[in-house]
Order: structure tokens, then C-alpha cells, then sequence
DNA sequence: ATGGGTGCAAACTGTTTGCAATCTG
DNA sequence: CAGATTGCAAACAGTTTGCACCCAT
């Protein structure tokens, strides 16, 4: 599911009872253009989209975010950043978040064997997973590094 | 660090510069208080206190919030429900979660082995480990059946 | 007595919603 | 052409902040 064509995403709409609009088309290529690991907030994603010269509101955006998150195609993040962060949602979901609490610098890691244990316990609950998110919260190298230089 | 009295908690504050005020000591006696894998909303928290008959505005409550998980008092949760929860931060924080997407019930669970995966991880990145927090979204049991159903 | 803490109300941020106009299937 | 989708502006929820008063230290 990471790279659909605007033909493939309207199938994808239409089979829902859903609409391709340039909006919604144009939000997935700009999630579809970020390397892995890279994500967005609402706001990000309409300064992006601004930037580029598309024509498109707030609501709308999330609109199509919320969309695109209950569609499955994107994943949304819950950073301690005060809003969301979203990312394509890529099949394997092995992929988590390190975010440092002094400077909100986060980096991406892939992690397998996180995802059976979630898997394995969620299930022994009656739970259906439908994703698997470890979050830790640390400080960053350079902030502890600036945190002894004081 | 779990259960700290009221004097302890006061020697706590002082060590800090903060001072002891009878708003501090009973929003960490509610902490106390509840059962192991409760978690309380600021809003929560206030109601609970205004119950109790205790008078102390919202914005305390938020300030008492920040300033304990600060101190490594609390641990604040972001589960997927628009605001944050807190809870008390046990030495132990092998405790994870499991969030419906539909009814948002959420189910505690203990698992060692995912701190000591994120720990080895973060700290190969360079980061000093505060907080390791696994959060799995999934549709329980009873939402199931429920969609079955119709 | 001094400066940290509180309550109140007003401000803010991110997000949601009602409605008329517009576009897709 | 019907109904889904959009943009706009207004409404919201949760959280933060400025300021005068109050109370631990």
C-alpha cells in the first residue's frame, strides 16, 4: 500500500463510495514524496501544499487526513508535541519513534521483534491489533552534552 | 517513588526551590490512591478534587501536572483521545497500553522485555532512556462482535 | 518580607462543524 | 443531476498565560 497511482488511490476511493478529488490525490503524493521515517503534522502538510501552489483549506486537510488514517493508508502519530504527526503507513510496522523532551528531535528505528510481542499479548486480550506504536522518551546526545556544559 | 507522604514530597519540592502547598500535596495523594494502571485527565483530576470538596482552579491543576512530571512524579500518557492523561511513575515502567479505536477502553499490561529492547536501542542512538512507552491501537473483543452483528 | 504559588478571566492552538457553493460519478 | 466534497468562518476543547492577591519559607 505505500505507492498507489492517482488511478490506483480513485479505485481505492470510489470502491468505498468515496471521491477522487485533486485535493485528496494531491495530499497522498506529497506523503508518498517524503523519505521513510519523515511524518507531518496538519499544518506541515498545508504549508507544503501552499508551497506548492495547490489551493486547498485547513478543514479539508483534515478531513483527508482523517480519511486517509481510517482508509489505512496513513498512520497517525501521537508525538508528545502537543498535535498529530502523520506517515504513509507502510506494511510493516516495525518502525517506531525515539523523541528527545529537550529539543523534540526524533529519530526512526526498525524494530521486529516489538510488534510480536504486541501482536502476541494484544491478541491474549481479545484485541485486533491494528498498530503498534513504542514510543520512547529520552534526551538527545547533544542536549545532555549541553546540559553538562552548564 | 511511588508512595511518597507529605512530608517527603515537601522535602522533595524544597530540595528544588518549590514550596509545598496543600494544592501539591492533594493532587499526588489522588495519584496515590488509585488502583495500579489508572490514569486521570487534568479534567479528571479536578473533578476529582472538587468532589473531595477541595478548591483549587483548572490552571493549578495544569501547573501541578507539569511541574510533577517534571520531577519524575508523574508519567504523562498520549493516548489517542484528543488530551493527555498522567499517572503515577513507578520505578518499573514495564506497563503498556492497549487503546480501542472504537469505544477508546484501554487495558494495562506488563511486559519486561520491551523497556530492555528500547533501552538498547535508545541508548545506541545516543539517547539517555526517561520514559519507554508501547501503545497498541487495535479494536477489542467487544467492538468486534459488535460489528459482526450488524 | 520576599518571591513563589494561586485563582480568575482572557488568550491561544489545534481541530471540528454548519452551510452554501462546487465538482465528481 | 444527486450527492459527496470543498472553503469559509465560526465554534470548540484542551491548555496556557498575565496579573493582582495570597501564603510558604
Amino acid at each position: 500500500m505505500p505507492f498507489l497511482s492517482d488511478s490506483a488511490l480513485k479505485d481505492e476511493l470510489n470502491a468505498r463510495g468515496y471521491r477522487a478529488t485533486p485535493q485528496r490525490q494531491k495530499v497522498l503524493s506529497i506523503f508518498m514524496e517524503l523519505t521513510q521515517g519523515e511524518h507531518l503534522s496538519a499544518e506541515d502538510l498545508h504549508n507544503l501544499l501552499e508551497e506548492d501552489g495547490e489551493r486547498i483549506s485547513l478543514s479539508t486537510v483534515y478531513r483527508t487526513l482523517h480519511l486517509m488514517v481510517y482508509m489505512g493508508l496513513l498512520r497517525e502519530l501521537e508525538l508528545a508535541e502537543g498535535h498529530k504527526h502523520y506517515e504513509l503507513n507502510r506494511p510493516l510496522k516495525d518502525h517506531h519513534h525515539i523523541v528527545c523532551v529537550h529539543c523534540n528531535k526524533t529519530v526512526e528505528f526498525a524494530e521486529r521483534s516489538v510488534a510480536k510481542i504486541g501482536e502476541k499479548t494484544a491478541s491474549s486480550a481479545g484485541y485486533h491489533v491494528l498498530d503498534c506504536q513504542l514510543t520512547l522518551y529520552g534526551i538527545c546526545a547533544n542536549c545532555t552534552a549541553q546540559q553538562q556544559a552548564r
